[in-house]
DNA sequence: CTTCAATGGTCTGTTTCCAGACTTTTGGAC
DNA sequence: GTCCAAAAGTCTGGAAACAGACCATTGAAG
């Protein structure tokens, strides 16, 4: 008889992450620097925003008080108020990256890396072997051209609305929530690297040919580019650490 | 200007899934289903599995004594006491897998069929890129062993325990719990068909050309052979859903 | 210049959840 | 038989989170 020998660990780990308030200023800061909300925008109305999330309303307003407190926010009161963005992505100072990937702990790089590739690889192998609508292929050509057209400062934030729209066009909420995690989990990393112009036109040959196998539905070459890709982004990050 | 235009939707999710003892209950149920704690062995005791879930002792216990009154353990005091599981998963009746489907609600099946394609797909394809020791592929040849032995009764538990094997090998915890979610959801209903002979006996062949193109170190391989494997998955769910 | 609707700001009582100390039961070791 | 250690069972006070009602501010429309 085996026992029961599954590695358990991957079930029986935390039913929740810690502390309401601070879990929710994360994602709201994860927001923030991913650009869901960009510069300017406001966030949904705190009523609305605090059922989103599934939290009380008391705990959103401390947590959008710390990000207010920590200049990340503004918050305007009245008709046509709320909670506007603030924050501008800084430019990466040299340690940065270290400092972030030390944050992670030991191992957490290769895992983040490792779960993002698998994921983004499923997701753009399953959406290239899809039948697509004519808008679902408009979404994903608009997507690219936002990339290719972005300013420096905004790169990271259409780069991040690229790469989720693969996962969101599958049409599998479970998946565009791993993925939009898997991205996450490396944001802090790249945010911490210089946004050089050969890296930009390096990633934007890649992008066009995700999206070119995507749109051909090869679903093997789509998998093939998206690895590249995602190897090329590794391959940085570990350039910028030694 | 582009605006926003992120889905936006995968981020601003809920932070907590609810309510601290539902959560659990759900959880511990899972584990026992899975088989990840079999018929007849114990959980882990109270103050240690409190904490590996991240809740308090009572918390845990309110959940205990609900799975105790539905049957699902049997709790003993005193030195060598514990919570034993009790459950035998019960030969499924037609109808079930109706049911189940039902309360996954509206898009919950193919949204969990292709998060799995996609997540099991890249650990394979990821595992087998890797150089294995002597001790994984023992470990995944061993998996193989316990499904292809497997009393009817246990089937469905090494079956489990041998594809989330995959994913643990790969090193990645993001991946590994990535996986489990994959496989927790479609669990309900694959417990709610028979487990046929034709059927165990195709899902072997699959199941040893996985480990094969694994252990030569073919990711293309590993990732074709899983992706048949769980379309043969679907296919069946699908089929007995018509 | 008044009104109004949308929004943030505040308050109160309740429920959930927690941390930790203490008690009881049990079966094996000596 | 006695003792002991490991486990479940119990209790208490406090902190965190919630639900919902209500207040205050704002800017646009009329």
């Amino acid at each position: 008889m085996d026992g029961g020998a599954t590695g358990a660990v991957s079930l029986l780990r935390p039913v929740r992450a810690g502390n309401a308030f601070e879990e929710t200023v994360e994602r709201l800061l994860q927001a923030i620097k991913l650009g869901v909300v960009a510069h300017g925008e406001k966030l949904p109305p705190e009523r609305e925003l605090a059922a989103q999330l599934g939290i009380s309303r008391v705990t959103l307003r401390e947590a959008i008080r710390a990000l207010q407190e920590a200049d990340f926010l503004d918050v305007r009161r009245g008709r046509y108020g709320g909670a506007f963005v603030v924050y501008r992505p800084p430019s990466p100072r040299k340690g940065d990256l270290r400092r972030a990937v030390n944050e992670m702990g030991a191992g957490g790089l290769d895992d983040a890396l490792t779960f993002r590739m698998a994921v983004e690889c499923g997701a753009a192998q399953i959406l290239a072997g899809m039948e697509l609508t004519e808008g679902q292929r408009a979404t994903l050509s608009s997507r690219l051209a936002g990339v290719n057209d972005a300013a420096p400062a905004d790169y990271r934030r259409l780069d991040t609305a690229f790469h989720l729209a693969i996962a969101e066009l599958t049409g599998s909420p479970l998946l565009a929530a791993a993925c939009a995690d898997a991205r996450l989990r490396v944001t802090d990393l790249l945010n911490a690297i210089p946004v050089l112009q050969p890296n930009i036109e390096h990633a934007a040959t890649q992008h066009a040919a995700i999206v070119a196998a995507i749109l051909e539905g090869d679903p093997e070459g789509a998998r093939r580019a998206v690895a590249e890709h995602l190897e090329g982004t590794a391959a940085l990050l570990r350039g910028f650490l030694s």
